[in-house]
DNA sequence: CACCAGGCAAGCC
DNA sequence: GGCTTGCATGGT
């Protein structure tokens, strides 16, 4: 990798392993929007950056390298060799998770604050992946600070803070439905130090999952979700619908499996890249719309 | 109209 | 422990 100033761009050079639609159409994050042909813009650390890729290079739009060395280097989890981890995937003669690696080689695990994937996978909860995006659209332009970026207006995620000082039916205007009493309960918790986020990080897997579980509105799934994506837990392998389908449909003959013996094959066959390999099968069942028949 | 969406909490046994 | 049901909202 090599980055570089030009104007008011970073310009990222010899970067494998890096597309941007594979990074952001893979259900880890709902802040990025595709503004144009391979091009997405969106919000994180309280900044706002257009990512586009053009033959190999890598430009980051009205940006500095301090705010590169600072935040997009690693919250874009440059730092990764997923060429090796590609290969260390594919070589155990599993035809799936080959055929699942070429289709998303493009997919990086981004290093996303905590406080934020707490919140947007406990909206995640039964819902679907554009009204999730609605739902955290509407909760950061109601309560998130503005801040402006090539002529427009974005907003920061909102703080615990922020929402924790919020009545109930204030926080009624994101329609969250039945998931806003656990937004607000968990901001709560965090705001007046109950729940130490910090401390959590420095937890091994194990332990971590057993403390989030407790949070109201946090279960096996979303657990799951927040030590991958806030966390960087890649042996962690969340199973929602999409993933059920298409490992029943790849590993199981189409047969109906409880989430638990799905769990305990993907920790047996992947291991401590278990989340990076949910990541590959996700978008490709997305992709490719594996097990879903009813014409979408 | 029914059913589904990156599930979870609460209530049962 | 495991299993069932209700849950807000919006889309098809």
């Amino acid at each position: 990798m090599n980055a570089e100033t030009i104007n008011n761009d970073v310009v990222i050079t010899n970067q494998p392993d890096f597309e941007l639609s594979h990074i952001f159409d893979c259900g880890q994050c709902f802040r990025f929007e595709r503004t144009a042909d391979n091009e997405y813009t969106g919000t994180a650390f309280g900044k706002t950056v257009t990512a586009s890729k053009q033959n190999d290079k890598i430009i980051l739009r009205s940006t500095s390298m301090e705010d590169f060395k600072n935040i997009w280097y690693n919250y874009l989890d440059l730092g990764r060799d997923y060429t090796s981890i590609k290969k260390e995937l594919s070589s155990g003669g599993d035809k799936v998770m080959e055929k699942a690696v070429r289709y998303g080689g493009g997919i990086r695990i981004l290093n996303q604050e905590l406080w934020e994937t707490l919140i947007s996978f406990i909206i995640s909860a039964s819902n679907n992946i554009p009204r999730i995006k609605k739902i955290i659209g509407l909760l950061c332009s109601s309560f998130g600070e503005p801040h402006e970026y090539m002529g427009k207006i974005y907003y920061s995620f909102p703080s615990p803070e922020r929402i924790a000082a919020l009545e109930l039916d204030e926080l009624s205007v994101i329609r969250a439905g039945f998931r806003d009493k656990y937004i607000l309960e968990c901001a709560r918790g965090v705001a007046d130090g109950r729940i130490d986020l910090d401390a959590l990080k420095k937890a091994d897997t194990a332990a971590a999952k057993k403390e989030l579980m407790k949070l109201y509105g946090v279960g096996n799934k979303v657990s799951d979700c927040i030590l991958l994506f806030g966390m960087g837990r890649f042996d962690s392998f969340p199973v929602d619908v999409w993933i059920k389908r298409i490992m029943e449909y790849c590993y199981f003959g189409s047969e109906q499996q409880s989430i638990k013996t799905i769990s305990e094959f993907a920790a047996e066959r992947y291991g401590r890249l278990g989340g990076i390999a949910q990541q590959y099968l996700f978008f490709y069942a997305r992709e490719c719309r594996i097990g879903v028949h009813n014409g979408g």
